[in-house]
DNA sequence: CGTATTTTTTGGAATGATTATAACTAGCAA
DNA sequence: TTGCTAGTTATAATCATTCCAAAAAATACG
C-alpha cells in the first residue's frame, strides 16, 4: 500500500512533469533541469505569487541547487515567453504572478502579499482614450489594503 | 521698463518663496534653503512627475548645491507631509507626482513617462470588497502605454 | 543678541535587488 | 558521438536608495 501510493505519486509526478516540459517547449524554451524544476514550483500548485527571493528560497528548501542568476534568468524567460507576468506594486521588488488571466490585484502593503481580484470583480464603467500616436497596451488596477 | 520687468520678476518670485514657505510651515516643515529651493523646483510650474535623479539634476542645473541624500530625504519628507505622492510604474525608480488630488495615470513605458488622467474620465462601476480584517487605503490605476 | 539644543544637510560608505560577464556545462541536431 | 548553441554558474558590477557620523543651520532660551 504504502509502496503503490509512492509509486503512484511517482508517476504522477512524472507526467506532471512531461505536461511542465511540453508547456515550456510551447512557448519557445528548452528543458533544462533548473527550468522544469523552477517550473514546477511555480505551476505545480494553482496560481501564486512570489518575488525572486522567495522563489530561490523555495528552490533551496526543495533541494534544488540552483543560483540566484539562474532564479532571475528563468523567471524573466518565463515572462518573455508569456508564462508569467509581473506585477508593479513595490519599487523595493518585483512581484511575478503565475495567473495569466485578465485581473487586477488587493496588495496588503504591511505584509508584502498580492491577492488575485477575480475578473469580474471589478468593471470600468469609463475608461479615457489614450493621447494620440499611442495605444494602450495594459491596465492594471491595484487596490492597497490596510488592517 | 527692463528694470522693472526685473524688480517685478524679483518681487513675485519672492511672493512665491513665501508661499511656498508658508505650505511648509502648515506641513509641519522647518523651511530651510534647500527644502525651499525644491519646493520651488517641485511646486511653482504647476504638476508634475520626477524621479530623484531627475531632480537631482534639476537642482544642479539652477545652481543650488543640494547632496542627493537630501534629494531623498526632502522627497520622502514632502511625501510623509502630504505635499507629494510616489507613484508605482517602474520597479527600477520612484516616481513623485505633485498633483495630490485623486486622480490614474497613463505610464509611456519606452519613455518612462508618467501623464494625468483627469479625474472623471475613469469610472469604476463595481470594486471587490476589502477581504476580511482588511480596509482599503487607495486604489491606483494605470493605464500602460505603446506606440 | 549670543549660546545651547535640536534639526538638517552632507559626503561617503553600506545595502539590497538585479544584471552583466566569462568560463563551464548541458541540450540537441546531424 | 560530435559539435554547436543555449543555459547555468559564481562572481563582479550596477544602480537606486538608505544609513551614518560629523559639520552646518535653525530655533529656543537666557
Amino acid at each position: 500500500m504504502a509502496e503503490q501510493l509512492t509509486r503512484k505519486s511517482a508517476s504522477n509526478q512524472d507526467a506532471q512533469r512531461a505536461v511542465l516540459a511540453q508547456k515550456l517547449k510551447d512557448h519557445g524554451l528548452r528543458t533544462t533541469t533548473p527550468r522544469l524544476m523552477l517550473a514546477e514550483l511555480l505551476f505545480a500548485g494553482g496560481n501564486r505569487h512570489i518575488t525572486a527571493e522567495a522563489l530561490f528560497s523555495e528552490a533551496r528548501a526543495a533541494g534544488l541547487k540552483v543560483s540566484q542568476a539562474t532564479i532571475y534568468n528563468t523567471l524573466n524567460q518565463f515572462c518573455d515567453a508569456g508564462l508569467l507576468r509581473e506585477v508593479q506594486v513595490d519599487q523595493a521588488r518585483s512581484y511575478f504572478d503565475t495567473n495569466m488571466s485578465d485581473h487586477h490585484h488587493f496588495y496588503v502593503e504591511a505584509e508584502g502579499r498580492l491577492i488575485d481580484i477575480e475578473q469580474d470583480a471589478v468593471a470600468l464603467a469609463k475608461l479615457p482614450d489614450a493621447p494620440d500616436g499611442f495605444s494602450v497596451s495594459g491596465v492594471d488596477i491595484v487596490i492597497r489594503l490596510e488592517k
